[in-house]
DNA sequence: ATTTTAATGAGACTTTGGTCTCTTTACAAT
DNA sequence: ATTGTAAAGAGACCAAAGTCTCATTAAAAT
């Protein structure tokens, strides 16, 4: 138990500095050390005391776009229409991803690049789950339990960024194009979810 | 028309320093441009002036493990069973990648963190949408053409190395987890596809 | 108010990606 | 065999990532 707590003026550089890196990538290029420690009036070193790799900076880089958040966005929804709830908490993803894409690029590449054998750096953050979660609460007890697993699984696939660089890189698919097909698929899946539990 | 016929000694080295990174990659940590021309025995100013960036090589730098051969996979299977065919073909890739995990790490963080504005780079390979379509060939007349199209992109979604990222990086899948859930996706996304056929 | 402690600032230093120039070697045509 | 041309080698050079040390400032404790 080494566990200390941070100082109030930890928090806050460390705050400034999360802050700089996410203004600076929202213009679309990987920013430099020396470019986030300058938009946060912090100096180099400072910086690295708190990040000691670049990486993990803009991997925490907070998306300040509201970011769909699970409970708001269901919190006057009692509906149990799960294909509907997962389209919709879809919709509301894709939002985002689209908005902040440039930022979210430089996110993926720099977690999926890392060295495989390094566990220094922090591990990816998961918004999604909750977010599927949330809207396959009020039907949850239709699924068997290994099926809502494996639905929610596979709706991981399509609810993230990753999905984005398919569309786009892969397929050439605009936004639009990509939320249709996403669409389609999110409500096939749960679909099939509830098949397999009926017929079980 | 300023197309120029390489000379010999030219693709012999390209093909040394491909094949240099190629070995080095699967060793499981990118490699740097002195490290690929020392191990293709050649100068680094050499190595730059074939590959204008290190990106450029690893992008290009060889699958070595077999990968999966759409034509040849199906070549004796006149199987009209789409949704065996479809996961036929995701288990295929789905070893490729596996065999290949920290290669397509580097490749795919290559690709994706691309300078959005920079047309410089190869644009990214496509392995995985002639599987997908010689998957459904024998097929396709069952589906409506829109369908079909849709169907496609939904799979470009669970086949390629995006996906391991999605169950290793964020679900913390292991390989056998991941390919039951591809496997259980894939057959569900067909499924559904002839769905909409039927009741159209 | 003074002392102690922890955070910051400043800057030197190393490694790697990438560019540039100049020289040397290999190839091909005659 | 000689000569013109294009590729390869060698190395200087810059920028950015990352590490280190030491001085300085701000916060906290007495």
């Amino acid at each position: 138990m080494t566990e200390r707590k941070p100082s109030n003026q930890e928090l806050r550089t460390r705050k400034d500095l999360l802050r700089a890196a996410g203004r600076l990538m929202k213009k679309g290029c990987k920013p430099t050390m020396d470019e986030v420690a300058a938009e946060a009036m912090v100096s180099r070193a400072t910086a690295y005391r708190h990040f000691p790799r670049l990486d993990a900076l803009l991997v925490e880089a907070p998306i300040d776009a509201a970011v769909a958040d699970p409970v708001g966005l269901f919190a006057n929804d009692p509906s149990d229409d799960a294909e509907a709830r997962a389209d919709r908490a879809e919709a509301s993803l894709h939002e985002v991803v689209y908005q902040n894409e440039a930022q979210l690029r430089i996110m993926l590449a720099n977690s999926i690049g890392r060295d495989m054998t390094d566990d220094t750096l922090p591990a990816r953050q998961n918004r999604r789950l909750p977010l599927i979660e949330a809207a396959l609460a009020t039907s949850r007890h239709r699924f068997r339990e290994d099926d809502y697993q494996r639905l929610c699984a596979a709706l991981a696939l399509i609810f993230g960024p990753e999905s984005m660089v398919v569309f786009r890189d892969v397929l050439g698919f605009d936004a639009e194009t990509a939320r249709m097909v996403k669409s389609w698929a999110v409500r096939a899946l749960v679909r099939a979810a509830l098949e397999d539990a009926k017929s079980a």
